[in-house]
DNA sequence: TCATCTTATGCAATCGATTACATCGCTGCA
DNA sequence: TGCAGCGATGTAATCGATTGCATAAGATGA
């Protein structure tokens, strides 16, 4: 930040007028008469005037910042919601600061409010502490979890209905013709598999297949947990002919291992994924999945947060569950 | 933001200290005796004091964030660069701002040093005016480069060895039998392609073989382009044994579209990627690639730029070229 | 014992934008 | 004519932390 940059006194001098009518020329504009504005951007233009958002913030009493916190930066799935989430934020003039969650203590920063104006929370693992609403000697500022969520928690989410999705993978699969129908589940203890894991269980009821507990295999999202979960089902020796993925980074890792092993997708086994990420379309063979709107809902999750910092209420921030939807490839093929 | 939020002068009063001697214990804790530091830092706990960083921030003339221009967060490849980034800046308490440059006009305003202290640009492919060094009337922060880069510019860079690279790929192909080689490449004015392409042309060169212009393919590192490559391969009716893609994401496009079309890899083609992003591992086939280090890519950008901040001169910063590596996996194999 | 130096601390100005309040000039109505 | 009301603008206080300068207390040396 360089000194002798122009302030707003540049230019007030310049336009020949007093600060606060420069400020009000550029956030107020309604209160300024037509041709002074006009007087004070010609100003502005000339003087090459940025505000200065430290001093701004200061006197507003705001960071000007929201956080959004992500466990684990790297995985792919991630970016096309941070993708959505600043495409969405770029017009508000908020600044989109990004924190992965397993950065351990440094998170509890981000939490105050003195930190950011806003948070989107994208794991819901942390710990116990850390989202809890009950604690208001901490100052939280304005949260809304996207994807994941915390049980009996009324905070705004954008969410999808993940039993439902679980639903229409099982329901192909059976329509396929399979009954021995395994689950590649994700970490223990994440809302996600757990949801996932009971539309597994529900639709094989209903369609009247008796549950085999050992067909559902503990994962933890990523290609080498599929990995793993592949040489698992090798080793069975009653298999399922089919393997409904919790993540497809974890159907892909599936598919991928039992490949080196000579085993043949979908001939010897179906395989449904969940999420369809970018190479789900291109996969070999191209992964059949439950596709839910990534972009989408980082967009979402920012618009709430918005109106929510705004002030406009929660009224307007009931859950939103966004749609999913099959979507058939060649991964999962009729059993014969 | 709280009102009422415990303030540096709250914490003054309860130590029984004046504000400046508190801000000292907290910011320069040698100018401070060991009993008032004790004391000092009882107060901070027991009042909850968190410093306001938009104070901090005007008084210090600076703006506490580096900003990262991305170009298409949603690309993967950039997820884990970005990872690397956050983490090594985490400990330096400086706010990681994300930027997607597809965002159009929004990137301008990062680019002034009062909305950032530094700024690592990982798309070298922006409008010709905004990242130009010869323009003094704009305040850039200090820049650095990952990854892309401009031709003839001395500003701190953190790359790898390109050229040397597709020269890996290459050696590789020809090792294996293959004397038809042909080239994925990304879009035309990108300086990644023009140095993969270099490095193809005088590996092929070097080998003896004649270069053939109609072999190698315009594509922009998408997955889509690569699966366009295939279509277009498919189409010659001359076609090389083997394929250089100058990314990952090609060449898994490039293998998925010929697999839907029937062509096995590597038995009908060999393939090779550059990246190893990490579903390359898992792909099937499992895929040979040229691999750089992301994650450290960020991490040695963003060490890079701390130092630059701290003023300690372009010295240390001599573009880092960090290693390649030829990963051997399955997607290319013996000619015959 | 006094002058000098060092260390620890306080006082108060400062960073730059915003905004409550005051002011001024004008219009319109009684 | 006089006064209320309104729109446009200026004045100056304010946000909270930092830091240059001043000062006081203690250490050192002659």
């Amino acid at each position: 930040m360089n000194r002798n940059y122009p302030r707003i006194r540049d230019v007030a001098e310049a336009a020949g007028v007093s600060t606060a009518t420069v400020s009000r020329a550029l956030s107020t504009p309604d209160l300024v008469s037509e041709d002074t504005r006009a007087i004070v951007l010609k100003a502005v233009e000339a003087t090459g005037y940025r505000v200065n958002h430290a001093a701004r913030n200061l006197r507003r009493q705001q960071t000007g910042g929201i956080v959004v916190l992500v466990p684990n930066l790297a995985n792919p799935f991630f970016s096309a919601i941070l993708s959505g989430i600043t495409s969405a934020m770029a017009p508000s003039g908020y600044n989109v600061l990004i924190a992965d969650t397993r950065q351990g203590e440094h998170i509890r920063d981000y939490l105050h409010n003195n930190r950011a104006d806003g948070l989107i929370v994208l794991d819901a693992n942390l710990p116990e502490d850390v989202l809890s609403a009950g604690a208001p000697e901490r100052h939280h500022p304005p949260i809304v979890f996207a994807c994941e969520w915390l049980e009996n928690d009324t905070r705004p989410k954008v969410v999808i209905d993940n039993v439902y999705g679980a639903g229409l993978a099982i329901d192909h699969l059976v329509e396929l013709g399979h009954q021995r129908i395994g689950h590649v589940m994700g970490p223990p203890d994440n809302v996600l598999t757990i949801t996932r894991a009971e539309g597994t269980r529900r639709a094989l009821a209903k369609h009247g297949l008796t549950l085999r507990p050992d067909w559902f295999l503990e994962g933890d999202f990523s290609l080498a947990s599929g990995a793993e979960a592949a040489r698992r089902w090798l080793c069975m020796d009653d298999r399922p002919t089919a393997m409904f993925c919790s993540s497809d980074a974890m159907a892909c890792g599936f598919i991928g291992e039992l490949h080196h092993r000579g085993v043949r997708v979908p001939d010897d086994v179906s395989v449904v994924g969940f999420d369809n990420i970018d190479i789900s379309a291109h996969f070999v063979p191209a992964l059949t999945t439950i596709a839910q709107p990534r972009t989408r809902i980082g967009e979402t999750a920012a618009t709430c947060l918005l109106s929510l910092m705004k002030g406009e209420g929660e009224a307007i921030c009931q859950p939103h569950v966004l749609e999913v939807e099959l979507i058939k490839r060649q991964s999962a093929a009729r059993l014969g």
